[in-house]
DNA sequence: TCACCGATTGAATATTTGCTCATACATGCT
DNA sequence: AGCATGTATGAGCAAATATTCAATCGGTGA
């Protein structure tokens, strides 16, 4: 017992050894084999055992590390494919700083692919503020497509539609909706999405390889309401059936159920496309949007998420 | 400006993030360059400059048998109220490597206090390595007093004057001393030790808990002489007079004997704090630094010491 | 505008590390 | 003794990492 232990401590005191002069002093595996008279493959195997005994510990230190960490436990806790958390500048209102860069940087990254993708877009001033980022590029391999019409009530082009200054920054071809963003009636709807025209777009969107969209609130001054959109009445109706937020217009409740009717119904835009096998990922972030993200990620209407250190806090707080 | 300040933080950050994806993480850097869309060559420069710049910080949690064995027996022969030892490398030269973790381990204990403390710091590259291994922190609690003047003969601030790096890292209280290491005379030196602002500054040093300081040797490359702070007709003295090492400033022969006269005169340092009331720690290790330390040690200058196996065993053997 | 400087990049290459497997060796059991 | 079992070892190889070098980029000053 008392050998067992002692040759156990000897061994550990040798990996610690081993430990210290490779990760400490900078030595090479072969160095450390030579100091401690054994093999390398000995030395190695001490240096291996010194980490996965824990006696090796590694810290980073940099505001960086606690985002990671976040964003890994927001993908597991949640089941996301996809997280990024930026960090927070609390004396900053905005909704878009931060986080638009993040996006910035990850459409580009999909963008830069020499393989050509399909990519789909919501809408949102978050988003907007990301496509505002990118750099121009030349893309004629990529195809970029709208989820969501780009025709606004009083008949003026949507401008937080942002596939036409995506599509101009980065020269890939571009397939917009030119649709209303909501019809007038469920058949109004189904009508038009009849169109030969509109039907193509709506099977290139459902074949997207990647979707960047926001989430809107539901409060008074949900975008959807504030851009005339919606009425107020309705949207009264939707925060009375319990509805939190929405995305490209599709309004869900608290645990992402999206609703059967209301202004749903009269929704004009593409599907989301599949969770399953692409990657939607939404930018969202700040106090009012919180509900509205937790149902999304709840029920996996998007299975990945860019957002910043607070919010993410608040989503993994509340779970 | 803010564009290259911008940048050189999005460097960084990068750097953070490619440190975490592969030590904490355990990503190839590979994976890593995948996933931050650069090159796996920039992957491997993003995770060096991680470590370099000192955002990964390694260390090791376990007591090596033979270190506390010699912690111990160095505690015992000279009747130190505090030791640590940790491994050689024998074919490193650097005198910071190694103790230089273990001392910022030791000041990061201090720092962690609840309890308000005073803690007074000297000078030197070992010091300064293990300041720069702290990691960021909170401390409003604490104070930390400077024993050494910052100002170098040229005007400048002195580089190797810690002070300013560890208040900011740990966001204490500091109390540098506005003052230069060597006043040109003892009567100026006095002088100077009579303003209010000094005066106070000097109250708290002798009110330290705790003191981490260096040793200096006195070889012909001494730092002092090497820094400029004295001359070498000066140094010459010092030797002639059997002077082995010395402690912010304050020269000493090889039996602890401080002098009187000299450049000893000139010295405008705090006075070093008590050893009976306080724990006085020196940061010292290697074979040109051994007279210093022991001569330190003999005379109780300091009653704490954090080295390494080699150097410790030296002492042990001489004594 | 253009030559120049320093910094950054990716390809090629060298070095280092991690893994697998066959063997050796010790220990305990029949 | 003979055998089984578990563990440590080192060779060989594949993967990963570090370094070198030439090319390129971006800014600067003549």
């Amino acid at each position: 017992m008392s050998l067992r232990s002692e040759s156990g401590n000897n061994r550990l005191d040798d990996a610690a050894r081993a430990g210290w002069l490779y990760y400490i002093a900078g030595n090479t595996q072969e160095e450390i084999a030579t100091k401690l008279g054994v093999s390398r493959q000995s030395a190695q195997r001490l240096v291996s055992l010194a980490m996965s005994e824990g006696l090796v510990k590694v810290r980073l230190d940099h505001p960086i590390a606690n985002c990671l960490e976040l964003a890994e436990r927001l993908k597991s806790a949640f089941a996301l494919d996809f997280a990024e958390v930026v960090p927070s500048d609390e004396t900053s209102t905005s909704t878009t700083i931060g986080v638009a860069q993040a996006a910035s940087m990850e459409i580009e990254k999909w963008l830069r692919s020499s393989e050509p993708i399909i990519m789909a877009i919501g809408t949102g001033r978050t988003l907007k503020a990301a496509i505002d980022q990118l750099p121009k590029m030349d893309c004629p391999q990529h195809r970029i497509v709208s989820l969501t019409g780009n025709i606004t009530p009083d008949g003026s082009a949507a401008f937080y539609n942002v596939i036409f200054n995506l599509a101009d920054t980065v020269k890939a071809r571009s397939y917009p909706m030119p649709l209303p963003v909501f019809a007038t009636s469920r058949e109004e709807r189904d009508l038009l999405h009849q169109q030969p025209m509109i039907k193509t777009t709506l099977d290139l969107a459902a074949k997207a390889n990647i979707t960047f969209l926001g989430i809107g609130d539901l409060s008074n001054d949900a975008p959807l309401y504030q851009d005339g959109f919606i009425t107020e009445p309705e949207l009264k109706a939707l925060q009375k059936s319990g509805g939190v937020g929405e995305i490209v217009g599709w309004s869900f409740d608290r645990d992402g159920r999206v609703f059967e009717g209301m202004t749903n119904d009269r929704v004009a835009s593409a599907p989301i496309p599949s969770r399953e096998k692409s990657l939607v990922v939404a930018i969202a972030k700040g106090v009012k949007k919180l509900p509205g993200i937790s149902g999304a990620i709840h029920r996996r209407i998007i299975n990945g998420l860019i957002t910043d250190e607070v919010t993410a806090e608040a989503l993994l707080a509340e779970k």
